[in-house]
DNA sequence: TACTCACATGATTTAGAAAACATGATTTAT
DNA sequence: ATAAATCATGTTTTCTAAATCATGTGAGTA
């Protein structure tokens, strides 16, 4: 459903926000093991929260990432808003340039109603919520 | 949501629907253009449809495709399943491999619903409702 | 039979996402 | 001021889906 970027930049977001508070940070290292993601790969990805100001960062010595009460507002379709684009408002289950109202592929009317809960499901959770969720100790960011 | 394979796959077999009776099949070139796919790649489609007993082929001058009674009675997840498998069925949100009931990534319980809804839309649609649909002429396999 | 048409099969290439690498810049601590 | 830690940036490599190419096979027709 997700690019693979937005897949570790959610859960990224979801771990840092268990993780760290005003005074501890968290690194890359820490992050991409605790979400089973390539070290370089989620560097990368977290550069791009950060420079969109999804996350705080600090560089140098016990620096690293961490985010503060209104990070802790953002809701899963800002995250991917920042890193898919907003493909998944626009896109067409048979692929089409253009599926809408007026120029509708088979499935539109049905799956516009699937979409719909969709984007519903992403905009009402925070990272907030997640982070209440994960202390019960009963959801999972990886497998093993 | 689908492999560009499996989009094809579904234009096609709509496509074939429409076009196709006892006597009068469709070639390549024709479904290539028909639904705006390169054709030497919906020529491989094709074949895996063939071969899945979703679609009927004739070979030599005046072959071509066509669906009898019984392929238009398919559905849509017959064909997902068929090209993609039965990644639907199982895939996560947050791209973990096993993501369950006792192994639950945090936006396990809200996409299952979702889910559902998605995967009763495939399997109650079939391609005879597609035939109907395309006939009153609004709705469209293609772009220009 | 021989020729042509059109699907069938397997091998190859291309393009773009995913991942890795190399280097730079900033902060803290001594 | 120097060194080490850690994020930032740009480049390169790898991997796989997507697309193409080359050749084979069966059916129809004269």
């Amino acid at each position: 459903m997700f690019s693979k970027s937005c897949e570790y930049a959610i859960k990224a977001m979801i771990f840092v926000a268990q993780k760290s508070n005003a005074d501890t940070r968290v690194g890359i290292k820490e992050i991409s093991k605790g979400t089973d993601a390539p070290e370089h790969f989620m560097a990368k990805i977290m550069q791009d929260l950060s420079r969109r100001k999804l996350i705080h960062s600090v560089k140098g010595p016990n620096g690293g990432f961490y985010m503060d009460a209104s990070d802790l507002k953002n809701s899963i379709a800002d995250i991917v808003k920042a890193i898919d684009g907003d493909v998944i408002y626009s896109d067409c289950v048979l692929g089409l340039k253009v599926c809408s109202e007026k120029n509708p592929c088979p499935v539109h009317f049905e799956y516009k109603e699937i979409k719909k809960s969709l984007i519903k499901m992403i905009e009402n959770n925070t990272i907030a919520d997640f982070n209440e969720k994960l202390d019960t100790g009963m959801y999972f960011l990886k497998n093993k």
